[in-house]
DNA sequence: ACCTGAACACCGTTCAAGT
DNA sequence: ACCTGAACACCGTTCAAGT
């Protein structure tokens, strides 16, 4: 048998991070354990953790990876509001194509994908003449505002290739919703009839100009 | 040995549910397993599949449990911007207090958690006269900051009896932010130096307020 | 220095057997 | 109808042994 330590494709951190988001992409968090991995890397199981401390960092680093590749890609504005809608729309849509780094987001705040998701939405606010306190308060709110939706999105079922999935999942929701007592959940009931045909990214932005109009109108 | 299906305090959903909330509030996520819960109940594991299809949803039931009692204790009040705020701060301390938690509000919309907060968010926009779109599509942003907020929260430790630990994680972010770089991140290290000694609380009502106004502002 | 892969401790879940 | 608890299939992680 050829020594690994050998070839040309050594493992490294790198590598063992792109692979574990091809199995992620694939087949989900469930799909990422360190035995397919190992299979996929063609190595010991045990090999995998000269390079990565444990499960949880692997699966930071591979978040770290992802998000970084989005934010290089955003372009700039001509305008701070056009700036945060930009950035909060690529982060969207990664989560939307990736949807198992939405929890890890949540995890650590100074690895590296907080800050630089973080900066991309404080400096536009800073931009608008924002500073101190105001801007903190303001910055955080997109922030977790972003997050709740990348987590909520994680969950829902957006990935497939057609639409009928969604449309059965969404249809399921409305249906649970319309079975609550009248009285009680009037809102929900309404609510429950424009689930199926909203549209999740345009319901996204609203959020986040409303955001925006209420830092406008302080 | 006496019969188990004899006792009065016999195995049922509820029984299992409330167990699993003090295994949750006690150990976190990890301590909820079910050969622990078995041993809490005097039962034998595969007892509790004869009530709870699986850990999936003894997770959600135990959230439902959970939200349902948060949701019944919060007061009407005078002014639909104060029903959003006194609900907000509800689920923000509830989250706070379980942030197991945290991420089951993001699982299953259906369930009887999610519509139990999502009227009451909505029908106080109903009551200050929205409708049609901007009253769905305002109540879920309102939902998803909330839901965002809690994540975060969840994965913060929050619920230490002294402020030690929180003092500690705060100063450890606060510290990988500030070695970042200074050209590439002005916001983030400016908002470094305002980590230690912000208030969640407040800073999450900010956001809320924030929101309403812009929607407010339409 | 880096890799191998068996071994360990632990899960969720099933199911034949009991009462 | 409900409970028992061993058994199964599967993890993450460790570590003595290799190169």
């Amino acid at each position: 048998m050829a020594p690994r330590n050998q070839r040309s494709d050594a493992l490294s951190k790198e590598r063992i991070v792109e692979t574990a988001i091809e199995l992620l992409d694939t087949g989900g968090e469930a799909a990422l354990t360190f035995r397919a991995l190992a299979a996929r890397l063609e190595t010991g199981s045990g090999a995998i953790y000269w390079h990565i401390a444990d499960k949880s960092e692997l699966l930071a680093a591979a978040t770290d990876h992802l998000i970084a590749g989005v934010m290089a890609g955003v372009v700039d504005e001509a305008t701070p509001q056009a700036a945060i809608r930009t950035v909060a729309l690529a982060l969207f849509d990664a989560i939307d194509a990736h949807p198992w780094a939405g929890p890890q987001l949540f995890r650590d705040p100074g690895r590296s994908a907080m800050p630089l998701i973080f900066e991309r939405i404080g400096a536009p606010l800073m931009a608008l003449g924002l500073g101190g306190q105001t801007l903190f308060d303001s910055a955080s709110a997109l922030l977790h505002y972003i997050l709740g939706v990348a987590g909520q999105n994680a969950a829902n079922p957006r990935l497939v290739p057609d639409e009928a999935d969604r449309e059965a999942f969404l249809g399921r929701v409305a249906a649970q919703w319309l079975q609550l007592d009248a009285q009680a959940f009037p809102f929900v009931r309404q609510a429950a009839t424009q689930m199926r045909d909203h549209d999740d990214r345009a319901q996204f932005l609203f959020g986040i100009d409303l955001i925006l109009a209420g830092i406008a109108a302080r």
